[in-house]
DNA sequence: AATTTGTACAACCGCCTACTG
DNA sequence: ACAGTAGGCGGTTGTACAAAT
């Protein structure tokens, strides 16, 4: 049996909530309490749903609202209690005084897993600039704090040299196709290679796997030999190495011996597999590094 | 100057659990 | 024991906004 809707949700209104709304809604609370969420709207003269209410309230207007930027040691906290207990917002917002699931749940959507992804990555930056919106100037003190290791990691990374990446494929038939020469900068040769995947030919690297292919990656003098059929755990991680981002990072064992879990499944590459589908799914770039 | 692109974050949605009658 | 309900949670979406083109 299906769930009954929270509200009748007919003329409800959805949307931004105005100034007058929370009015309402906060006098309605600081006189009536918390609860009843389901009848809350009705007696304060509000067109939401009670869930809507409720979740204005819990995120926004309730007093012991920490306002301003997250802090560095809000972060490292956040960081480490994800880690150990995952997802579970709430729990984690719990060691957090003044901070809701759902901020922390953006915050962590928005910044620290791409920044933690960033940093497995031995520390790359962007390879574009940054683009988009900036994080609105939230008045705290800490403010200063906040993304400093990112810019820690920027500026280290400019320290770097040098190094020319080569990577061919060669078919059993004994073909050889030079898809992607570049050189770049990359402290030990490991750096982003900045390119856009349109550069290079992935069609024909994506024929190839079929015929036992050979892919070479010569970084440097470094060169590294795969055999797709062979070593086909290799194979996923590296095509969202060079897809991803427009950016290639790293080229070395470490890199390309990453956990393969949960990308293995991926690896039953049919003929009528397609690349960017793949791409797009958790077994793609997104997950090189889970 | 206009358009495109990417980000941040508020808000919504649907599912789950606990509670109540 | 069961159905109905409220509250809570995590995932996802919508959109305003700013930077880049």
């Amino acid at each position: 049996m299906g769930r009954a809707p929270c509200c009748d949700k007919i003329g409800m209104k959805k949307g931004k909530w105005t100034a007058e709304e929370d009015e309402k809604l906060v006098s309605y609370i600081r006189h009536n309490g918390e609860g009843s969420w389901r009848s809350l709207p009705k007696n304060a003269g509000l067109l939401r749903c009670g869930k809507s209410c409720r979740l204005r309230w819990i995120n926004y207007l309730k007093d012991d609202l920490k306002r301003g930027n997250i802090s560095p040691e809000e972060e490292s906290t956040i960081i480490k209690l994800q880690a150990e207990l995952g997802n579970r917002w709430s729990l984690i917002a719990n060691s957090l005084p003044g901070r809701t699931d759902n901020e922390i749940k953006n915050h962590w959507n928005s910044h620290l897993s791409r920044r933690i992804q960033s940093e497995m990555n031995k520390g790359a930056p962007p390879v574009k600039k940054k683009r988009g919106r900036k994080p609105k100037p939230k008045p705290t003190k800490e403010e200063s704090g906040s993304g400093s290791n990112l810019k820690q990691m920027e500026s280290q990374s400019e320290t770097t040299k040098e190094t020319e990446v080569t990577l061919t494929s060669t078919s059993s038939e004994g073909s050889t196709d030079k898809v992607l020469e570049r050189t770049c900068s990359g402290e030990d040769g490991l750096g982003v290679i900045d390119f856009d995947i349109e550069d290079f030919n992935l069609e024909d690297l994506w024929d190839d796997v079929d015929n036992n292919t050979n892919i070479t990656i010569d970084n440097n003098n470094n060169s590294s030999s795969y055999n797709i059929e062979n070593d086909d755990l290799w194979w996923p991680p590296v095509l969202p190495q060079i897809a991803s981002a427009n950016s290639l990072v790293g080229l070395d064992d470490t890199i390309l011996d990453q956990p393969m879990s949960g990308i293995e499944s991926a690896c039953q590459w049919e003929d009528d597999v397609d690349f960017n589908q793949w791409l797009d799914t958790d077994f793609g770039a997104g997950a090189l590094f889970d």
